[in-house]
DNA sequence: TTGTATGCGTTATCAT
DNA sequence: ATGATAACGCATACAA
């Protein structure tokens, strides 16, 4: 019978007590062990297979190596670049990343929040845009501060909503821009696959988008407007539906790129040319659009050095974190009056092929 | 001074013993509480926001509620597919997934191993093709053994090397039909994007497709065939080289799908038309497929679908795990003789516009 | 049905 | 420098 290997059982073998053997394993702080002995022990270790048992650990150090990461869908490769940033600097700091999905069910979100928190993970970084749903929002409020009065960290990639570190995306500014350079490359008739409706993000992005477009005098139309949900095939759907109604947009601005894919491919489908017969932008510059024809316009958001930036925004506490491209400078980062972070990331414009200007230059501007 | 709340908080405030505020929070298998006391410890609990440790639950449990799993690179669409699918089978079973990324570094993936070995995962999915280097495989081996010693349980998503139960991609027949199908298509020269030299994936998918070419009578000349990473990059400067140098090549098989995209990006940019001017063949059929024109003929592997498989196997022993699609079926199910399982899932073809045929018939085969 | 007491594997405090 | 021993928070065998 032998039974998982203790560090008793390593203790016994090289002769030492329990303590000299821990000491020996883990360099205490304080305490220090005549190398001879050492020897003995990693020796006695390395024979019998050893290895820690990192549960025992966190109970005795009361704290563990975990860091938890929340996301809507780690297919989508807007959330597996954060994860690539998340896990990279996680890693850096010796903690393994503890991966939950939600697959679009803000319930779930909690959920894994209480789980994550009952493992007692170090930090936890909540990727994903909020919804407008005062229910879900305090059932989440609620799992939040409970962590946090436990001793947790939490670091959100989204609007700022809750009294948490955050990242946010500049959507509506950003939005504003892009809509602007459309505006100058000489579009006047705009579709919006809009996203769900109290989803902030798609939201911000719609907003900022009509609103610039107001300040040149210009607007969407209602029924231009079309709801959807926040994904690839979302974003097929809606096209499809804009096309069926005799839309007179020019180009269409999904509010992120996985759904402009989607609308790419309905208008390919719909033996509409991207481009030439309809424009499409879209949001994020996911990896995946490098290897997309035509190119997409799109706004351009550091995904992996966001997922980076939070994650040591959770670990690092009342100062600034390390540098990510320029991400935590002083001008992106401020202190709010509950004590939390917020970063404030811009976006950058990305005009591709998929808005070269409109076919027919329309007249112009009364 | 409140500190972290334990159960003996919550026995304490709701008048009753460590012992039945233990059953109560989580009912015993054997032992019962009266639903009196029941509801007192549980508005005890909710009041003081009790969230039970799971670390100090795993060390009297003596089993933890972990999952893990390591990946080359989670930004990769293969490997998000796949861990979709292992993170959704995984949170079926009540377990969190614990996410390693070795950055395409093999030892790291040794590492990966040990640390999830110390956390005591109930199992472990290693995803990733093998490598053919001695030193590797044999410190790779030891980890898998000493994990599984120690009552872990393991399974891989790669080449059968290792004596874990595996998931198998039927990499070289798929190859050789994908082959057959180029030269029904008309080509009769071909170029192979061949992957690192021993990288076992890349290996069987180019030995496959050139051994079926040799049942033809047809060859890839050396000079057409192409080492380059394993990614998306690789493929692209993979294609630059072969375009540099004149080849004749009708048609580039890339043993994987980020390395067709890459190639597909390398011909665009050298002004050459992918389809008309040269054909490219990918392997695997990522998600992001969907995407790119001309669509790209390829292999189609169920990636989800063996994430989950891989994931349940690891969970499930001495038995056949549930369906997936009927991938676990008998007929790609077989028991090894050291008692680890092996699924072989077959690839299926998937033509597309990328291989039209080739823009001049070639003189007909003597 | 409920309570008492022990053990899980490790760290850390205290003697020595 | 090393060794006993008491936590850590929970589950459970045993006693009541």
């Amino acid at each position: 019978m032998s039974g998982p290997v203790t560090l008793s059982d390593v203790a016994r073998v090289a002769g030492v007590s329990l303590a000299t053997a821990s000491r020996a394993i883990n360099g205490s702080a304080t305490r220090t062990v005549r190398s001879e002995l050492r020897e003995k022990v990693l020796a006695a270790a390395a024979e019998l297979q050893y290895a820690p048992n990192a549960n025992a650990q966190a109970m005795a150090r009361g704290q563990t190596t975990a860091l938890g990461l929340i996301v809507h869908d780690i297919a989508d490769p807007y959330f597996s670049s954060i994860a690539a940033g998340v896990t990279d600097a996680a890693e850096s700091a010796g903690l393994m990343v503890t991966l939950g999905s939600t697959q679009h069910d803000p319930e779930r979100e909690v959920a894994l929040l209480q789980v994550l928190h009952r493992q007692r993970a170090r930090a936890i970084v909540v990727a994903g845009g909020r919804h407008d749903d005062e229910e879900v929002n305090t059932a989440l409020s609620r799992a939040l501060a409970s962590y946090r009065m436990a001793g947790g960290t939490v670091a959100m990639i989204s609007q700022p909503v809750f009294d948490v570190d955050t990242v946010a995306i500049d959507n509506a500014e950003s939005a504003g821009q892009l809509a602007q350079a459309l505006v100058g490359r000489g579009y006047r008739q705009f579709a919006v696959l809009g996203g769900p409706k109290d989803h902030l993000t798609a939201r911000e992005r719609r907003d900022g988008f009509a609103a610039a477009l107001a300040g040149q005098g210009l607007q969407v139309d209602d029924q231009d407007t079309i709801e959807c949900a926040f994904t690839r095939d979302g974003g097929y759907s809606g096209m499809q539906r804009l096309l069926a109604g005799r839309t007179s947009a020019q180009v269409v601005f999904a509010v992120n790129d996985v759904m402009a894919l989607g609308a790419m491919a309905a208008a390919r489908d719909a033996g509409v040319e991207v481009g030439r017969g309809i424009g499409i932008a879209g949001f994020d510059d996911i990896a995946t659009l490098r290897d997309v024809t035509p190119g997409l316009t799109t706004v351009q958001v550091p995904l992996v050095a966001i997922g980076a930036l939070a994650t040591n925004l959770a670990l690092v506490h009342h100062e600034a974190p390390a540098q990510h491209g320029g991400l935590a400078d002083a001008e992106h980062l401020t202190t709010r009056r509950d004590g939390t972070r917020l970063v404030r990331v811009p976006g950058s414009l990305v005009m591709r092929d998929s808005t070269p200007g409109p076919a027919t230059s329309p007249a112009r501007i009364s």
